[in-house]
DNA sequence: CATAAACAGGACCGAGTGGGTCCTGTTGAA
DNA sequence: TTCAACAGGACCCACTCGGTCCTGTTTATG
């Protein structure tokens, strides 16, 4: 499974969305309309990102978002963790207060880590420029874009 | 976040345990006590993991099951296949039958590709025996095994 | 041959959590 | 002064995962 939230998913398509427009400030609105993601769930991870650091915000009328720095510095991990926190595949590994109830028996207890380092760089080494279509560079606009489906990227980390 | 199943958590643990009983066949009842995993899901588990061809059964009284391959011969990557299925962080990469509704307008379609390999690779690089611990070599038996708590590895890939 | 132990493979239910919406400030340009 | 837009909560519904159970089928053992 493993799978990414949805959120984190929206999170990189409203960020290479955003890279778009340039240095604009641009407005949560006019970012969900481009994308396709409700209004709400766009500024609510607007605001994630903006208290990551990721993008600046720019408040009162004429107000938006823009991105505080370019796509190729800003890694895939920076994002899920803006908007998930932490990376980690178990809660064994960080914090993880209250212990483990097989803390005694449990044989793999903190062997995780090696893999979520591993994770980690691989997300580290990804940058959201690497994520961005070369082949419809700039604004894409089909035809029509009101089919029934789902959302951008679905965020399912194995499917099944 | 990016969670990992319990289950898949719960296979490693038990695999693991597997390999200390060297070939002999071990019943799930015996790996559910000596884990401190419940018997029906370490039975469930045995079973998706039979399925995979990681572990052999044998029917029958006296049956049990047993590693069919060594643990260096087993990377994470193929538990997790075993337990959650393909690994993928989006739904879009694989099938993604029913189309994305922002099919059109999705700046990312597919881009989550290079960072589905990355992980990828990095849990097929490791393998179960570098799960075990090498500090408790063998069988592990703490002074006591009863405080309360959480089970083995909680399996939260962010935490948060 | 009868019995029981153990796997096979489903169906099933409840809890936890994430997705999505909404509401009330606060800021600042026009 | 007004209104557009962000800030930052609270809140609710739906979905999925974890865990249990039940009914076969297989096969040592007495």
């Amino acid at each position: 499974m493993l799978r990414l939230s949805k959120l984190a998913d929206y999170a990189v398509v409203v960020l290479v969305r955003l890279s778009h427009h340039g240095g604009e400030v641009t407005t949560s609105p006019t970012l969900a309309q481009a994308t396709g993601v409700p209004e709400p769930t766009v500024a609510k991870v607007l605001k994630a990102l903006c208290a990551a650091g990721l993008v600046a915000s720019q408040r009162g009328a004429r107000g938006g978002y823009r991105l505080a720095r370019p796509l190729h510095a800003i890694p895939v991990a920076a994002v899920i963790v803006a908007i998930d926190g932490p990376i980690s595949l178990t809660a064994c590994v960080d914090g993880a207060t209250g212990g483990c109830e097989a803390q005694e028996t449990c044989p793999v207890r903190g062997r995780w880590d090696p893999v979520n380092e591993a994770i980690r760089a691989a997300l580290t080494r990804i940058t959201l420029d690497q994520m961005d279509l070369p082949s419809c560079g700039g604004v894409r606009d089909f035809d029509k874009a009101d089919r029934p489906g789902m959302m951008p990227g679905a965020a399912i980390l194995a499917a099944e």
